[in-house]
RNA sequence: GGGAGGGUAGCGAAGUGGCUAAACGCGGCAGACUGUAAAUCUGUUCCCUCUGGGUUCGGCAGUUCGAAUCUGCCUCCUCCCA
């Protein structure tokens, strides 16, 4: 059987020994990223309101950017004159697509699913479109990450068991079409993404099946969708039990802070999530003190720092009062600093949680963590 | 001096006899947001001892079973003519 081409590959540095979580290097055509790690969502080719610049002094790794966003503006065809996301967007460490998948799920009202593919509305403009997974991955292939995404269905929770079954063996079926599809082996590694919601069998057939399609790479998906703290815990690990110690493992869409921390204690190595960005852009905060939201009259004349512990820019050099009044007064630069304290905070976690890993106290580390922040990872959802 | 229009909750602005403590917008206060149709959305915003009670629509006095809405006087503002 001839040697895969590789576009990717990844180590396991250390496995925490009170705990089992894990610490590893990912090697990417842009350079190496260390893992656990949280990746920043760049839907439409930029981190909303960040700059390149900003991510690198943050610490930030892999970014995401949207196959369906870029299909619609600039389109495909755009970045590939540009040379790629990464010239187009002036990105120079590693980017992820996602592969329009999770849009089947949030843009439900105005699509279809059918074998062949999913019947789409723009959001833009209301025109017919369409995405396959062969689709999917020519889009891609001309954006050109490091690491590009099966086109999955997404679905709603709950379902039926008999839509998920369904759901699953046509996501698989889809997979498959992806392999196929793609174009650019050794050079964009292809993950294929684990669903069946909250049934153990389905999941772990998923996984099997995906495993046997030997993916350089391996997400959870389907997660996050409105079910309970204990259902989203049993869906990672049905999802984890049949994927291989040695590929890398990302769980889609989570970003609150007891959700990566549980995730990471069952072996998940990446995530991604809008959350510190949308709720920044919102006015609400992750900080050493718990979650704050600087819209509140009580900080109208709180000049110390937004975290006293964090070292991000924002909390540097600007005082709590004045950030509420950029954000009062509608000016950019808040939503800006705001965002950067955000995507730092959870890009700090995981770098006090690969030390804890690697110091084999990450147990300890969890559980100090949410005593600081009076989080009870079962009913709570984090911030 | 003459003429015209107008004063409604923090602001703007509907309402022109009962269904009005009074639409709507802004502002204020609070909440949500998890592979981004999201600088969005939701709740709330006269007072109180609050599943009820009290006091409102420039002021006072009337008409009426009943008035922010009709009448008179007063007051203030805007515009036009002298």
């Amino acid at each position: 059987m001839e040697e895969k081409k590789q576009a990717i590959s990844f180590e396991v540095t250390h496995i925490c020994k009170q705990s089992g979580a894990r610490t590893g290097i990912l090697h990417t055509p842009h350079g190496d990223v260390l893992t656990p790690m949280f990746m920043p969502v760049g839907t439409a080719a930029s981190v909303k309101f960040i700059s390149p610049e900003e991510l690198y002094e943050m610490g930030a790794g892999i970014i995401l950017a949207n196959t369906y966003h870029c299909m619609l503006r600039p389109g495909e065809d755009i970045v590939d004159q540009a040379g790629g996301l990464h010239k187009f967007m002036n990105y120079k460490k590693p980017i992820l697509t996602d592969s329009g998948g999770f849009q089947v799920f949030s843009l439900a009202d105005s699509r279809k699913i059918t074998e062949e593919g999913v019947h789409f509305r723009s959001h833009l403009d209301g025109s017919a479109l369409f995405i396959s997974p062969e689709k999917s991955i020519e889009i891609q292939n001309k954006l050109g990450a490091d690491i590009i995404m099966a086109f999955d269905e997404c679905p709603p929770y709950p379902v039926t068991r008999e839509y998920m079954e369904k759901s699953v063996a046509r996501t698989l079926r889809w997979a498959k079409r992806c392999q196929d599809a793609h174009q650019k082996e050794g050079q964009q590694a292809l993950f294929g993404i684990v669903q069946g919601g909250e049934f153990e069998d389905i999941r772990r057939h998923s996984a099997q099946e995906l495993v046997k399609m030997d993916f350089e790479g391996y997400a959870i998906g389907g997660t996050s969708v409105g079910e309970s703290n204990e259902v989203f815990y049993k869906m990672i690990d049905y999802s984890m039990i049949d994927l291989p110690e040695d590929k890398v493992k990302y769980l889609m869409g989570v970003g609150s802070t007891d959700f990566l921390l549980e995730a990471i204690l069952r072996g998940v190595d990446m995530f991604d999530c809008v959350l510190p960005t949308r709720i920044a852009r919102h006015g609400a905060l992750m900080t050493s003190q718990g979650r704050i939201n600087i819209k509140k009259a009580e900080y109208a004349s709180d000049f110390g720092p937004l975290d006293p512990e964090c070292d991000c820019y924002c909390c540097k050099n600007y005082s709590r009062a004045y950030l509420r009044h950029l954000y009062r007064a509608k000016e950019g630069f808040g939503i800006r600093l705001l965002s950067i304290h955000n995507l730092r905070f959870l890009i700090k976690l995981m770098e006090d949680v690969r030390k804890a890993i690697n110091e084999d106290r990450f147990l300890d580390f969890k559980e100090e963590f949410y005593k600081k922040h009076q989080i009870n990872p079962k009913d709570s959802r984090g911030f």
